[in-house]
DNA sequence: CACATATAGGACTATTTTAGTACTATATGA
DNA sequence: TCATATAGTACTAAAATAGTCCTATATGTG
């Protein structure tokens, strides 16, 4: 009923291979080995992953791509960003004016609140997190309380 | 980031205008006035929403549509459901064998915590709540410990 | 300094999904 | 029995996504 994009579980597969040897260099051969993904379609993901500071390329002979941050510092919600551009549940989320309705909308202020319960859930699970198995692993999402006087912005 | 189809969209809408005269029975067109969302489509988004016990429909002269339940007893991760089905963030996570790599994946059980995360933070936002301003309501969503012993299922 | 190895960037095509429409059947109240 | 309204299904068009390919650029090593 929500779904990431092909490209985005390709990115999350990838990234946790990686992050299983996070201080080697791993090229785009070596990840279509590893994962089974077609290299086309890995190369066109590591871009997408090094342009969003996710990873960090290094070009030429005995180039490769490494992790830009420790695996804890990494979280979902930048790869879906990363893979998926800063799309929200809603168009209205994002863009102004593409909605017709959306001066007398009257749930989009809803929508925005739902936005932000999700981000805070996906943000919540890091790359670390993914490399470890799910028994050992315990997560809890909190969605703050919200200011009667506050305005909600859905940062993604 | 992440989306919901604009049926969805259209049917938070359509189902928040009904909430507000929730004893009212309301037929396809006084929705499409009431919206501005074009009859076959709010006709389309009625069906599915009556199909999955969302709404109540009543055929006939003086028919129309009702919702099954107090707004407060309906929840977005039921709307979500109804319109685009039991889809989950990844496709492994509602199809088994779709995916090619799935006996060998590392990240599958990771996602299912995911999609719990994300499940447990849409469904605890009720109808009741989207008829409510913003600035009115607070919402609060814990995502439980997990166990270390105990499988995680996604009901979606 | 040339060459083999890798990534960068962009363009393009095919496929799939989603949105929207239309048509026929059926139910029901007056 | 007729006007009104939903049910179900099939179809078409549009948009988003996936996947591929080609050319350019950077870099380590013999």
């Amino acid at each position: 009923m929500l779904r990431v994009s092909k490209l985005t579980d390709y990115a999350s597969v990838i990234l946790t291979h990686i992050a299983h040897y996070p201080n080697g260099l791993h090229t785009a051969s070596d990840l279509t080995s590893a994962t089974g993904v077609a290299l086309p379609t890995v190369s066109k993901v590591l871009k997408l992953l090094t342009k969003n500071n996710i990873l960090i390329s290094h070009r030429g002979s005995k180039g490769g791509y490494t992790l830009a941050k420790e695996p804890s510092q990494t979280n979902i919600a930048e790869i879906i960003t990363a893979i998926e551009g800063p799309i929200s549940m809603t168009e209205c989320s994002t863009l102004t004016g593409v909605c017709e309705q959306e001066s007398s909308c009257e749930v989009k202020g809803n929508w925005h609140l739902i936005n932000r319960a999700v981000y805070t859930a996906i943000e919540a699970v890091s790359l670390a997190d993914m490399v470890t198995p799910v028994r050992q692993q315990a997560v809890s999402v909190n969605m703050p309380i919200v200011s009667k006087t506050s305005d909600l912005k859905v940062e993604s």
